[in-house]
DNA sequence: CCCGTGATTATCT
DNA sequence: GATAATCACGGGC
């Protein structure tokens, strides 16, 4: 089932730690390309040194993070890779990365984008936007939409323990750099970092 | 496995 | 003009 637009009308935080074992789909042409969240972190807010909205100021790459939650915020990094979020909270600038995904269904599919070894397929941000054939085209898309979405799939068990650290790459943000808003589900093999 | 380094360009200052 | 929520690759262990 698809999740709601409520599921995603709170705390980046929150959200971060939910999707955890949700999956995430995205259609090409006729086929749907599955893989379950295995590792997220939450920006938070207006005062997170190390998120996009930091200071509230809106420019043209953020703008996403100050809309209605429910939607793909997708920015271009170091030139040539893509990062996937989901925005959550309605009255916040807040957000959470998509960090990992353990491959599900449409794998062949992914293994064309991306020239990998299995395990290597989406075991980072960038890779699973390269895998997925997730760019900037989807900045702003609705998650409750036909192209991406993300879905609670009830065969899926939800007896997995999650782990949290500090997040990835944001050596600059200060006091929040060591905040542990960096959440994986413990000893999956698709998780980015250990 | 664990480093260190270079790639490459939109965005922000 | 400098930076960046990253990755691939090469060398050493």
């Amino acid at each position: 089932m698809k999740l709601s637009r409520k599921f995603y009308d709170r705390g980046a935080v929150d959200v971060a730690k939910d999707l955890l074992g949700k999956v995430l789909c995205r259609r090409m042409r006729k086929r749907i390309l599955k893989g379950m969240i295995v590792e997220t972190e939450a920006y938070v807010g207006p005062e997170d040194k190390a998120s996009h909205s930091y200071g509230g100021k809106i420019t043209e790459r953020n703008r996403v993070m100050f809309g209605p939650p429910g939607h793909a915020y997708v920015y271009q990094i170091y030139g040539m890779y893509f990062c996937l979020n989901v925005v959550t909270h309605r009255s916040r600038p807040e957000a959470v990365l998509i960090r990992a995904l353990h491959p599900l269904e449409g794998i062949d599919v992914m293994m064309k984008f991306r020239k990998t070894k299995l395990k290597n397929l989406t075991n980072g941000p960038g890779k699973l936007c390269q895998a997925m054939g997730i760019d900037k085209s989807l900045n702003g898309a609705d998650l409750l939409g036909n192209e991406i979405w993300i879905e609670d799939d009830e065969n899926i068990k939800k007896e997995f323990e999650f782990v949290s650290t500090a997040r990835i790459g944001i050596d600059y943000a200060e006091e929040y750099r060591d905040i542990p808003w960096r959440f994986y589900i413990k000893n999956d093999p698709y998780v980015s970092k250990r």
